[in-house]
DNA sequence: TCAGCGTCATAGGGTTATCCTATGGTTCGC
DNA sequence: GCGAACCATAGGATAACCCTATGACGCTGA
């Protein structure tokens, strides 16, 4: 006897069909005719007639009905009371992310925790993993996601998952074999983050292997936002690099090539919070829906 | 939120320690754990502060503790419902009887049951055998008895006894001869169960009949009970049919004469219950009792 | 009469909850 | 300190749960 075989029984008995009360449920059909069954054949009677017409209560589910209703009433009850005390029926939730989230899950992110939540009102922050990184360490953001590797003192560091660096062009020639430090120097490269240079933890990991390499990365021409860099070496002016999940979107031009690097690259993309913060409830339930979604797209 | 969560909640609640309550509950210790932990989680709140000394109630769960109480008082009395009726050990037979029930055995019946079963409740429905016949059909009753014939499609029936029909009349001319159908049809007829008309069984078998004669029966008045029609007929105002076991019963009035058909007409009594279905504990002892009393009373 | 529709039942599979045993960590009383 | 009592955590087996796909059946309209 559970409270979801309550909850299947009582629409059922109301809407008459099982089919009605999956939709009300937001289940399925044969998930509904399992519960029920399932209670039946505990109790070894039936609770619905099946007949050809619709379903009608057997004398068994005329008396369980009383006590359904009243144990799924007193549940809802208990999950308003709850509810309604936890901070997530009001105040704002501030969390930090890093700027391509559109490109993994920001809006269905939102979309999914407004719906759970709907009083809560959500403060996005972040246009680049540098600024959640020194404002979670400041203490002006509870937590946030952001791609390693990133300055982490007082951070508490979660690595999450990896998306490979890929680079593009529109030349096909330049894309036909993985690219290497060298062949980035030589190219004309077209950046984005302009406000962030080479603070940018992609850009850093470039540049630490440039470095080693013993030459120079330098963007020919650089802007703020991606999808200006993307329609840029669209024309031809130049070649990029982006994380793989951009290449995949909708949004990406056609006609563009990619290839990887000859030693890959990638962007970790990890959760930081305060060093020994404890997240207040809104954030915290953010944070779990943020990372239960990135965890889902691992490959 | 699931009903186990909450009677955990409950328990450790009224208890004061996991430990206990997992004692109670017969689980062990980190199962109450985990079920108090996942229910936390879920609202992000505490229930509990685990103090050194003993658990105490946050508000939270303080605000919880009456629906939880509600919820699984619902449940548990949910539970007992539907283990009663699949025992003779509680709840409420349901059965279904045909009108003149009452002229049989009725009351003998059930006496008979709540001796028997004295933590059995009965509802006994039926002010007619269709409306029987149709209940049973439809599954909101177990089984009942009626009076054949019956529309009987999706329903199990077994004749059990018969009992003639008698033409009733307080002159004494009227009655001294078997009547036949064109004697009926010439006849002021005094018929009961105005509700169900011509298609309550007895009435159908005379339609029938009247039909291959090609006479056409109608009731001069019509009234719903047998008793009044009967008061009617000793006033004189017409005649009236009822089987044999009203006209031996105490109510029937003085100075009323009977007699048979010239075709003899029987009303025949039989159980009925869904095809294929199974029958509840209770419902299956009272069908057992009703058919055993109306066999010992078999001419 | 037969195809189309709406209904519930069943099969198969992936995910999660639940529950266990075993063990670690903390707090209290002696 | 040290044992006792208690809660938390880890790891693993089982069952519940929920899905998609498909089958069976009755109803309905051409």
């Amino acid at each position: 006897m559970t409270l979801n075989q309550l909850r299947a029984f009582l629409m059922v008995a109301t809407l008459g069909t099982f089919s009605a009360a999956a939709v009300e449920l937001q289940m399925t059909q044969p998930s509904i005719s399992e519960l029920i069954k399932r209670m039946e054949e505990t109790y070894g009677l039936k609770l619905f007639a099946r007949g050809s017409r619709r379903l009608v209560l057997t004398p068994a589910g005329e008396g369980l009905l009383p006590y359904a209703r009243q144990a799924v009433d007193a549940a809802a009850g208990a999950d308003r009371a709850l509810r309604s005390l936890s901070s997530l029926s009001g105040g704002v939730a501030t969390f930090g992310l890093l700027r391509n989230a559109n490109y993994y899950f920001l809006s269905e992110l939102l979309e999914k925790f407004n719906e759970r939540y709907p009083l809560v009102r959500l403060r996005i922050i972040g246009l680049n993993s540098v600024e959640v990184a020194e404002a979670v360490s400041a203490g002006e953001l509870e937590a946030g996601l952001v791609v390693l590797p990133i300055d982490s003192a007082g951070l508490d560091v979660t690595p999450l998952m990896r998306d490979e660096v890929l680079y593009v062009s529109a030349s096909s020639s330049r894309a036909s074999a993985p690219v290497t430090i060298s062949d980035l120097a030589a190219a004309n490269l077209i950046l984005y983050d302009a406000h962030y240079g080479w603070r940018d933890p992609t850009r850093r990991q470039l540049a630490e292997r440039a470095q080693l390499e013993g030459c120079t990365l330098s963007a020919q021409i650089e802007v703020e936002h991606v999808e200006t860099a993307l329609s840029i070496v669209a024309g031809g002016a130049g070649d990029t690099i982006v994380s793989r999940a951009v290449t995949t979107s909708k949004g990406f031009p056609e006609g563009l090539f990619t290839t990887t690097f000859a030693d890959p690259l990638y962007d970790t993309i990890a959760m930081v919070q305060r060093t020994g913060s404890v997240l207040s409830p809104a954030t915290r339930e953010i944070a779990r829906l943020a990372r239960r979604m990135l965890l889902e797209r691992m490959p």
